[in-house]
RNA sequence: GGGGUCGUAGUUCAGCUGGUUAGAACGCCUGCCUGUCACGCAGGAGGUCGCGAGUUCGAGUCUCGUCGGCCCCG
C-alpha cells in the first residue's frame, strides 16, 4: 500500500491524495459505499463503477457469520466472490459490538457474542478478526476496537479507548499478509485529551492508516466535527485518515476540511431505500404526494442513469409500490450524488478553491440537504 | 311495481346477542435513519356511522320512513 498527498489545500486541512492498494488506486478524499454482506444493496459492481465508485467497504463480522470467511476464501476471496475487482476495506465488527450490544459481552481477550442470525455462540478477538480479514483478502483490514455509544460515561469511554489500544497492538502483531494494509482506530469519545492520547499511542504502533472511530454514534454533530478537526492533525500526514461511519453531505464537507481522506456511510444507500434522494437542490422525499406528477428528474443537475431517464413521479410510484427497481434506481442516484460531491471537493482542493467551495456547499446545505 | 341487499375515515373494509373517548389496512401529513439485524422506525391529522323520525336510561347496532348503489322477480 502507498499513499501520496498530491496537494495540501491552503487555509484548511483538506488534502488531495492518491491511495494505491492491491486492487487499484483511489483518488482521495474518497467515499466508500457500504457493502455489508458483500453487496451494496440494489447495485451491481458495474452500477457502482458507473456511479463513480472506486472503493467499497464490507464487513468481517457479517461475512464470517454468513456465509463464512472460509467459504469465501475457498471461492477465491471476497473480490472474486462478489465480482468487484476494485479495492475493498473490511470493517472488523467492532461496530457490531456496539450495535448488537445486547448479544455481546466484552472482556479483555475479545468479544463473546451470540449470532443475531441463529443465536449460536461465537468469539471474536483481535487475532481472529485479522485472520478473518486475511481470509477475505480485503485491501484494507481494520483492527478490532470497542466503540461505546454516544452518551457513554467517561469511565466507559476511557476503558473502551484503552482496551481498543491493547487490542490494536495484538492485531498489529497478528498480521501476516504483506498485500493487505491494516488501519488502527483512534477512540476517545468526544474528549479531546483522550482522543489525543489515543491518537499518539495508536500512531506509535505504526499502522498503514488511521481511522477515527466512535463518532457519529449519537453525539452532537458539532462535537463530531470538532473532534475530527482537532484529531486529524495529530495523525501522520503521509498516512490515509479514515472517518468511520460518517456521514451526511454536510458532514463530508466539514470532515474533508478537517483533513479526512476516506469515508464510508450507510446514509446514501439506506436513505435511497427509504425514499430520500440527495440532490443539488436539497433532499427529495419521494413519500411526499407533491411528487405524484412531477415530471422532473430527481436532480436536474445530475446525469446519472436514474436522473437521465426517470421522473420523480415514476420514482415515487416505484417507491410507493415497493418495487425492487426503486431500490436500484434510488441507490444509483444517491451514490452518484455522493461520488459527485467527492469529485467536486477533490477538484476544489486541486484548484486551491476548497474554502469557497465548502462555503457554497454548506450554504446550500442550509437550504435543506441536512437530512 | 314487488322482494332482497348494502350504505361506517380520502379509499377498501371490521364493528358479536344495543353499553366506556367507533377500529384496521392502505393513502395523507411530520419526524427519524451516520464503521447496515434496517426498501425500515416513530408519531399525527382525518368519521354529526347516507338522511329524518321513533323505541330505549343508552342506537353504528332495533323499528318506520326516505334517498342512493347493486341483485332477483314481474
Amino acid at each position: 500500500m502507498s499513499f501520496h498527498v498530491l496537494h495540501q489545500a491552503a487555509g484548511s486541512q483538506a488534502r488531495l491524495g492518491r491511495l494505491t492498494l492491491t486492487h487499484g488506486e483511489v483518488a482521495t478524499p474518497a467515499f466508500m459505499p457500504v457493502a455489508t454482506h458483500g453487496s451494496v444493496k440494489g447495485l451491481t459492481p458495474r452500477d457502482l463503477r458507473e456511479c463513480g465508485t472506486e472503493m467499497l467497504l464490507s464487513n468481517a463480522y457479517h461475512l464470517t457469520l454468513r456465509p463464512g470467511s472460509d467459504v469465501i476464501k475457498r471461492l477465491g476471496g471476497l473480490h472474486t466472490f462478489m465480482g468487484w475487482d476494485g479495492p475493498i476495506l473490511t470493517d472488523s465488527g467492532g461496530y457490531q459490538v456496539f450495535s448488537l450490544a445486547a448479544l455481546a459481552r466484552v472482556r479483555e481477550e475479545g468479544v463473546d457474542f451470540r449470532s443475531h442470525l441463529d443465536g449460536s455462540a461465537h468469539f471474536l478477538g483481535p487475532e481472529e478478526v485479522v485472520r478473518i480479514q486475511e481470509a477475505l483478502g480485503s485491501d484494507v483490514a481494520m483492527v478490532l476496537d470497542e466503540c461505546p455509544p454516544g452518551g457513554a460515561a467517561r469511565e466507559v469511554v476511557e476503558a473502551a479507548t484503552e482496551r481498543s489500544l491493547r487490542w490494536a497492538a495484538r492485531a498489529r502483531a497478528a498480521r501476516g499478509r504483506a498485500d493487505q494494509a491494516v488501519f488502527g482506530i483512534v477512540q476517545g469519545g468526544t474528549d479531546l485529551a483522550l482522543r489525543s492520547e489515543s491518537a499518539r499511542a495508536m500512531v506509535a504502533l505504526d499502522f498503514d492508516g488511521y481511522a477515527l472511530g466512535g463518532l457519529s454514534v449519537g453525539e452532537a454533530r458539532e462535537a463530531t466535527w470538532a473532534v475530527a478537526t482537532a484529531t486529524a492533525p495529530l495523525l501522520p500526514s503521509d498516512r490515509p485518515r479514515y472517518f468511520m461511519g460518517g456521514g451526511t453531505p454536510e458532514d463530508l464537507v466539514r470532515l474533508v476540511a478537517a483533513g479526512i481522506d476516506l469515508f464510508d456511510c450507510v446514509v446514501p444507500t439506506r436513505h435511497a431505500r427509504n425514499g430520500t434522494l440527495f440532490t443539488s437542490a436539497g433532499v427529495v422525499v419521494l413519500r411526499h404526494a407533491a411528487y405524484t406528477d412531477d415530471p422532473r428528474p430527481a436532480d436536474e443537475r445530475c446525469s446519472c442513469y436514474t436522473c437521465s431517464r426517470f421522473s420523480r413521479a415514476y420514482l415515487r410510484h416505484l417507491h410507493m409500490a415497493r418495487e425492487p427497481l426503486a431500490v436500484a434506481l434510488n441507490t444509483m442516484h444517491n451514490v452518484t450524488y455522493y461520488q459527485g460531491l467527492m469529485r467536486e471537493m477533490r477538484a476544489a482542493i486541486a484548484a486551491d478553491a476548497f474554502g469557497a467551495f465548502s462555503m457554497g456547499q454548506l450554504g446550500e446545505e442550509m437550504e435543506g440537504c441536512q437530512a
